[in-house]
DNA sequence: CGCGGGTTTGATGATGCTCAAGCCCGGTGG
DNA sequence: CCACCGGGCTTGAGCATCATCAAACCCGCG
């Protein structure tokens, strides 16, 4: 435990701060302590593609980048004001000594993953109301903490198709 | 190398033979020795929406139903005659105690993770011209192995679109 | 009061789906 | 050896869904 609280280092973000930037390489990985963030890739078009939103007790970072030391291809900031605590690479090759932590860890992976395969289940399976239902229902919380603009780009469609689905389906 | 050898049961399916059924618990993760499988949903309609496609040296199976003991949305079944060395829970449990094992599992997942990260983002931010072209860079073996109305599912997209997609590819 | 971010609404158009038909080709049985 | 069959692939016409672009609205805040 006190191995643990001497690694983490906090951080505080204000709104709109950026965590990461296309091609950086992640060097920090956090956890939501308090606030909202988001991570999202950007086209050529400069359309933004949130690819995840995190609140409390998420992790927020591009794990690909942080792991294997490469560019990251997307942006990752702040919503609200938000605390994390932070690690880095080699922290985090400490904290894997700990048992009990690793566990943690993997568990935690575990859940990641999961959400992702089911994210992909939607993607090819679900229409646009169908997803948006499927958020409703699975993140609810993510309803009130971001506008509805950045809910339709998670949801791959845009802010104007969900006006419309939400309107069409208040009224059944 | 002992343990490992002798906790892995190798099964063989035959083609278009289940692996695991919608609705029932996933007991067994595989390692595809040889041959090609396919983990899908079926939707209301009876269409089925590819999440996964697994080849050689890939692993096989719903990892949410098999670690949370929960029943599976999925199918998943051999499309090729398929060699598989399976592993139970309990199994899985005696290997974690070899760290060699664990650090493997661990960077497999990791590889795993960023696969999907990287659909989810393709789905949300792509045209399924573009993301059939991401898929040829990234497994080009799959455009060998499976049909292309296979593809078509993995892709979200029907097998009549991804015909036009390639027919209009090709001409450039 | 006016500004700015977010949301809604409408008209139009592109993308991809559905349904139906035909083609190609390898495999099977007469 | 040929006829037929079935799975996969292609093509076409019409349609649904969703995107785009533009305008207006709403509302909290300086």
């Amino acid at each position: 435990m006190d191995t643990i609280k001497r690694i983490f280092v906090p951080k505080k973000l204000r709104k709109r701060q950026y965590f990461l930037q296309s091609g950086e390489v992640c060097k920090y990985y956090g956890f939501v302590v308090k606030g909202a963030m988001r991570q999202y890739s950007v086209d050529e078009k400069g359309n933004e593609h949130i690819v995840q939103l995190s609140i409390e007790n998420w992790w927020v970072g591009d794990r690909e980048s942080f792991t294997m030391l490469t560019p990251s291809l997307y942006f990752i900031d702040a919503w609200e004001e938000t605390d994390l605590l932070t690690l880095t690479q080699t922290d985090l090759s400490i904290l894997n000594e700990i048992p009990v932590f690793l566990e943690m860890k993997a568990r935690m992976d575990e859940n990641h993953h999961f959400a992702l395969q089911k994210r992909v289940n939607a993607s090819i399976s679900l229409s646009a109301e169908q997803r948006y239902e499927a958020l409703a229902q699975m993140y609810p919380e993510f309803l009130h903490r971001f506008p509805q603009h950045i809910i339709a780009s998670y949801l791959g469609i845009t802010k104007e198709t969900l006006s419309r689905v939400r309107s069409s389906s208040t009224k059944k």
